[in-house]
DNA sequence: CTGAAAGCGCTAACAC
DNA sequence: GTGTTAGCGCTTTCAG
C-alpha cells in the first residue's frame, strides 16, 4: 500500500497537507488537486488501522447477540449492518450462545480493537461492560434492556404483545389456555407471559365469571426459547389430566417445535387455538387458523444502529429507552 | 486503558520486556511474573489497533455474502464466525446485496482495514479482489468458485445435488420434470439445472425410450434465487398447456415460493413432485413427500474459515478446491 | 536475557 | 493555507 508520504512526495506537498484533502480541511485548490491525482495514481487508500491508532477510535461497531442463526437476531443484524455500512461504518458479528465468558470475550475484544461502540443483547442481568464504559464507548441494548448500567435500550413491546395474543385466543372463543415461555430469569419471557396472564385475568373479571377454567398457572411452561424445549412443552401440556384447548408460544424456535408436536398429534386449529410471538421468515407453510405476533426484528436493528451512531457522533442526551410495538396477524 | 509503558514502569523493567511476555518470548520467570502482575493490576490488555498497524494485518476476516437473511448464508456465516472465534479472530459481516458496487467497497475496506483475509461468496465473474492479492491476503471462495484469481474455494456438489433430486422425482414415477433454477449466469444455478437435465437424459436413455416427454427445457425456468421469483415461476409451469407433473426447485427462497403457488392451487405431493436443493431451517411444517437436498451450509464455513487461517497462518501450497457432498432425503 | 530506539501510517497542534 | 513535528501503542532489530 503507498502511504501518505509517497503521495506527498510525488504530489510536491506535505503529508499534511495530503491528510487535509482526505479530511475535508481548507487546501487551495491547485494543491488537492495534485493531491488526489497522485493519490489516485498510487492507487493510495488511508490505512484504517493508522488513523483508528491515530484518532483512538475504529469505524467499527461490535454486534452482540446470542445467535445468528435464530432468524429473529439474522433480521436484527441485517437491520444494523445496513445503518452502519450506509455511514461507512463495519460490524463484528459476535454469537455469545448465551455463554456469559464469550460474551465477556468479545467485549473485551471490543476495547481492544478500539472499536465505536457495541450494539449488545446481553445474556443475563450483568454484562462487562465496565472497561467499555470507562473508555467512554457508547453501547445500546437491543431486545434486551440494560441491567447494572446506564444505556439506550431499543425493545419490542413483549407485554402488550402477548396480552394480544392471548386475546386473539379467547376472542376465538378458547377457554384453557397454556402459555409456553422462555427461561423464568430472562425478561422478555417474563413479559410476554404476563400479558398472557394479564389477558386471561381481565378477561375473567369483564365476564364476571370463571370461564376461564381452573388456575391458570398450571398451564404455564417456562422452556429454553428453542425448538426442543418447545416440542418438550407442549407435549407435557398435552399429556395433562384436562390438556389446555390452546396456547400461546412465547418464541419463534418453541414455536416450530411446538407446531410440530400438534401437527403430529393431528391437532391443528381450529382443534386447538395456537397463537406465536415472533416470526418464521420462510416458514409460510403453516398451518392456517395460527395468530402471529411479529415484532419488528429488522427495525430493532435499524434503530439500534441509528441511535448508535448518534452517541458515536458524541450525543450526550440522557439514554433514551424505545419500545416498538408489534404486527399481529391470523393467517 | 493502561499501556505497555505503564506496565513496564510499574514493573520495573522496559517495555520490551513487558511486549516479550505477551508474545511468549524468553523472559526470565521473575520478570514474567512481575509483568503479569503488574498487567492485572493495571487492567493491561494490549491495544489490537496498534499490534495490527505494527505487524500490519490485524486479527479480523471478511465475510463477504449477498445476505445475512438468506438461510443458507446464515448458516455459512455461523460455522465461519465458530472457528475465527475459537482462533481469536473476529469476523465482520458484509452484505452485498448482490451489488457489485457494495462488494467492491467491502473489498476494499478489508485491504485499508489491514483485515487478515476474506471469505468471498462473490456476484459475478469479476471481483476488485487485486488489491488484496497485491498485499498476499488470502482469499477463499465460498458456495461459488473464484473467477479471474487463484484461490481455495469450497462448494457444494450442486450437479449431483440436481442430479440426485431428479432422480428422486424419476424414481418416484413422474415423468414431466420442470426445473425452476437461478440466474443464468450464476454457476450453481446453471450446475443444478445441468444435473436436472443430467438426470433426464440418463433416464430417458436408460428406459431406451421417450418415457420423458418432450423437449425438457420448454419446462426449464431461469428465476432469481428468491421467493418471488420462485413464485412466478412455478405459476407460469402451471398455466403451461402442459403442465408439468413435478418440478425441480435449485434453492430454498425459491423453493418457498414455488411451494406456496403449489399448495395454493391444492397441488401438494403425492399430486405434483417437488425436490428443493436448499434447506428451510426452521420450515418443519412442509408438506410431507418432498424430496430435499441439503447443502451442508455450516460445514461450508467452518472448512472456508479453516482453508482460511492456513493462508493467514503462512501456508503456501497450491490452491485446493474443496467440493462437498449433500445430504438428500424425502420427507 | 534484556533494554534502547526506530518506526508502522496517520493526525493535530503549532508555527510560519 | 501549509509544513514541521510529535506522538497514538506496539514490536522488533540491534547491542550488550
Amino acid at each position: 500500500m503507498s502511504t501518505i508520504y509517497e503521495v506527498a512526495a510525488t504530489a510536491g506537498v506535505s503529508p499534511a497537507t495530503v491528510s487535509r484533502v482526505f479530511n475535508g480541511a481548507n487546501v487551495s485548490e491547485d494543491k488537492a488537486r495534485r493531491v488526489r491525482e497522485a493519490a489516485s495514481a498510487l492507487n493510495f487508500t488511508p490505512s484504517r488501522t493508522a488513523q483508528s491508532l491515530r484518532r483512538q477510535n475504529s469505524e467499527v461497531i461490535a454486534l452482540v447477540i446470542p445467535d445468528i442463526e435464530n432468524p429473529f437476531f439474522t433480521s436484527v443484524a441485517r437491520g444494523v449492518e445496513d445503518v452502519a455500512q450506509a455511514a461507512g461504518y463495519s460490524v463484528v458479528l459476535c454469537n455469545t450462545d448465551d455463554d456469559h465468558a464469550k460474551e465477556a470475550k468479545y467485549l473485551s475484544i471490543a476495547v481492544s480493537d478500539n472499536m465505536a461502540g457495541v450494539i449488545l443483547a446481553a445474556i443475563g442481568a450483568s454484562s462487562d461492560v465496565g472497561a467499555l464504559i470507562a473508555r467512554g464507548r457508547p453501547i445500546v441494548a437491543v431486545d434486551r434492556s440494560p441491567h447494572g448500567f446506564a444505556a439506550d435500550a431499543v425493545t419490542v413491546d413483549n407485554f402488550a404483545g402477548g396480552r394480544a395474543a392471548t386475546q386473539a385466543l379467547l376472542d376465538q372463543g378458547y377457554s384453557r389456555l397454556a402459555c409456553i415461555t422462555g427461561p423464568a430469569d430472562v425478561e422478555t419471557a417474563q413479559q410476554r407471559s404476563a400479558g398472557w396472564r394479564r389477558a386471561i385475568a381481565d378477561h375473567a373479571s369483564l365476564t364476571s365469571s370463571v370461564s376461564v377454567d381452573g388456575d391458570s398457572d398450571c398451564y404455564l411452561r417456562y422452556s429454553d426459547y428453542r425448538v426442543d424445549g418447545g416440542r418438550t412443552a407442549m407435549r407435557e401440556l398435552l399429556t395433562l389430566a384436562v390438556p389446555p384447548d390452546a396456547v400461546f408460544v412465547a418464541n419463534n424456535l418453541m414455536g416450530v417445535g411446538a407446531l410440530q408436536v400438534l401437527v403430529e398429534s393431528g391437532l391443528t386449529p381450529p382443534a386447538v387455538g395456537v397463537a406465536l410471538f415472533g416470526d418464521l421468515p420462510f416458514a409460510t407453510l403453516v398451518p392456517s387458523g395460527i395468530t402471529i405476533v411479529h415484532p419488528p426484528a429488522r427495525e430493532l436493528g435499524t434503530i439500534a444502529a441509528t441511535l448508535l451512531l448518534q452517541r458515536i457522533n458524541g450525543d450526550k442526551q440522557p439514554s433514551r429507552s424505545i419500545v416498538l410495538g408489534n404486527e399481529i396477524s391470523t393467517v
